[in-house]
DNA sequence: ACGAGCGCCTGTCGGC
DNA sequence: TGCCGACAGGCGCTCG
């Protein structure tokens, strides 16, 4: 579920608190259950539990789709995947279906990560880098301009939205925001990278930093049974309308599959040159 | 270097 | 009602 929007969101939530969900920041672990093993990249069970009992909670950040946690010795990733969350609850809360981690926590409250799909995954390392150094760069730095944003794409010749789904290559996209920038910018999913001129990359550039503002906004989007408290999805243009007519200029939304994913646009508004 | 195919998983929805 | 395939916000792997 979670892209960049989503993530951010929860990173915020968890760092300030939200709606009745407290902080868990200056929280100290007290304990961890794992109820899904393989929810855990690394290290084994045994020296997770070792390793993070006692650890307190620092810092909450994002980088790309992944939340750092950083403990007082390790930091503790996670990567949400298609149906991951992460819940702040009471102690003596029932363990909800699809609970794969629970973390105790000082102050009678508990940090779960619940994953109905199974495809998120837990790291507890003492440095992230081994987990963060392949991503590419974070679309809303400040020093992200659209010349990077243009030199990065003539260095490739790929489909735009291959690249953008590409997370060594821009981090934080996925595939609701991925066509939902491409639409905004006028540029067809299958355009290639290298054809762009530097104003259509600029285009592009704004549009990306649009949607993903616009979706932090708006606290991410829910979308089907899994529901986080945002709306960005009443404000999707093109994702998952397809036959619906487009807002700009009234073509029918078309579907088409690139890279195995979904993939939506206005054929009107983003001719394929 | 690139991209297709597949695996990992559970759940929902529409068609028959 | 039940079954069955398509589909779902992601990503790592193998293979051409």
């Amino acid at each position: 579920m979670p892209e960049l929007p989503e993530v951010e969101t929860i990173a915020v939530t968890l760092r300030n608190g939200r709606g009745g969900s407290p902080a868990i920041l200056g929280h100290t672990i007290l304990q961890a259950r794992l109820l899904w093993e393989r929810s855990l990249a690394t290290p084994s069970p045994s020296e997770f539990y070792d390793r993070i009992a006692g650890q307190t909670i620092l810092d909450i950040r994002r980088r790309g789709k992944f939340l750092t946690l950083r403990l007082s010795r390790y930091t503790l990733l996670v990567h949400l995947r298609m149906s991951g969350d992460l819940f702040v609850e009471s102690t003596s809360a029932p363990i909800a279906p699809h609970h794969r981690l629970i973390l105790d926590l000082s102050g009678g409250i508990r940090l779960a990560f619940n994953d109905a799909r199974k495809f998120g995954r837990v790291w507890l390392v003492e440095n992230p880098e081994g987990v963060l150094n392949s991503l590419g760069p974070e679309p809303l730095d400040d020093s992200f301009t659209f010349h990077d944003l243009h030199q990065m794409l003539r260095t490739h010749r790929r489909p735009l939205k291959l690249l953008l789904l590409d997370q060594s290559f821009l981090a934080g996209l996925g595939n609701i925001y991925a066509d939902e920038a491409l639409h905004r910018a006028g540029l067809h999913p299958l355009s290639f990278s290298s054809d762009l001129t530097l104003e259509q990359s600029e285009h592009l550039w704004r549009a990306i930093r649009q949607v993903l503002e616009e979706g932090i906004l708006r606290n991410g989007a829910s979308i089907d049974w899994v529901y986080r408290g945002g709306d960005f999805q009443n404000y999707f243009r093109v994702y998952q309308r397809t036959g619906k007519p487009c807002y700009n200029c009234g073509t029918a939304i078309e579907r088409m599959v690139v890279g195995q994913r979904g993939t939506h646009f206005c054929p009107n508004c983003q001719p394929l040159k």
